[in-house]
DNA sequence: TAAAAATACTCCATAGGTATTTTAT
DNA sequence: ATAAAATACCTATGGAGTATTTTTA
């Protein structure tokens, strides 16, 4: 199972309000997305949204494990952030990190006011 | 591709000193260590690792990243840990996050004098 | 030359899709 | 009645293993 991926799909669903709708807006379809909502709570033992099939709301447990989970999921794209532009001998000025960032996708040959050059 | 696998391996590879090793620790073949890395390697678009037959050292993108990588790995477990704990009930008390913590593996009923009883 | 890493290949588990059933408004 | 979620089933991809080759201290 990719933890990575159920984290995404978790908090997607959350944001759009509904398994369905995660789906369109993720491109999956709505089995994939219950069932890596299914992997998610089982392999934290904990249920993390009550369901059903008009409604849905978070449990207790999903609602801080939510708040936890957004930081981690940023921290993880800024710091895969980083080591890209750590490979191209750039560093991001710390003032900025977390909020410059180029629309996601690979890093290159970046060259902006908000990093400098490694001597 | 399962990134937190990936990451858990890169971070055992450095620990354990090299790919072997790591394998040994974590029960895999040494083919899927170097695949795993290489995996993770690819999806960054940075080299984290410099490697000959006989030596392995971080490079500079590598060492950023691990030392991130440790804190964010600490984190999820943590998110996990507290998650069950939260399905059961239960809430950290805050001055033991990340310290005390049974060892790995799904919680079920615990009760312990780090822990407080929701209401 | 010996131990480790990479590569080539094979196979099977499982992730993801399709079709269907159940559920709630 | 209808839109969403769950379930059952099937298929194909890619993850993991084995065997082999390459590399370097």
């Amino acid at each position: 199972m990719d933890l990575f991926q159920s984290m995404r799909v978790f908090q997607c669903v959350v944001d759009e309000g509904g398994f369905a709708a995660a789906a369109r807006k993720m491109e999956l379809t709505p089995a994939v997305v219950t069932r890596q909502i299914q992997d998610l709570e089982q392999s934290l033992g904990v249920r993390l949204l009550h369901r059903t099939t008009r409604k849905m709301s978070l449990t207790q447990a999903g609602e801080g494990y939510l708040s936890r989970l957004r930081l981690i999921l940023l921290e993880i794209e800024e710091t895969a952030y980083q080591a890209a532009l750590a490979g191209a001998g750039l560093t991001l000025l710390p003032e900025l990190a977390l909020t410059a960032r180029p629309h996601g996708g690979q890093l290159h040959r970046v060259l902006a006011p908000w990093v400098s050059v490694e001597d």
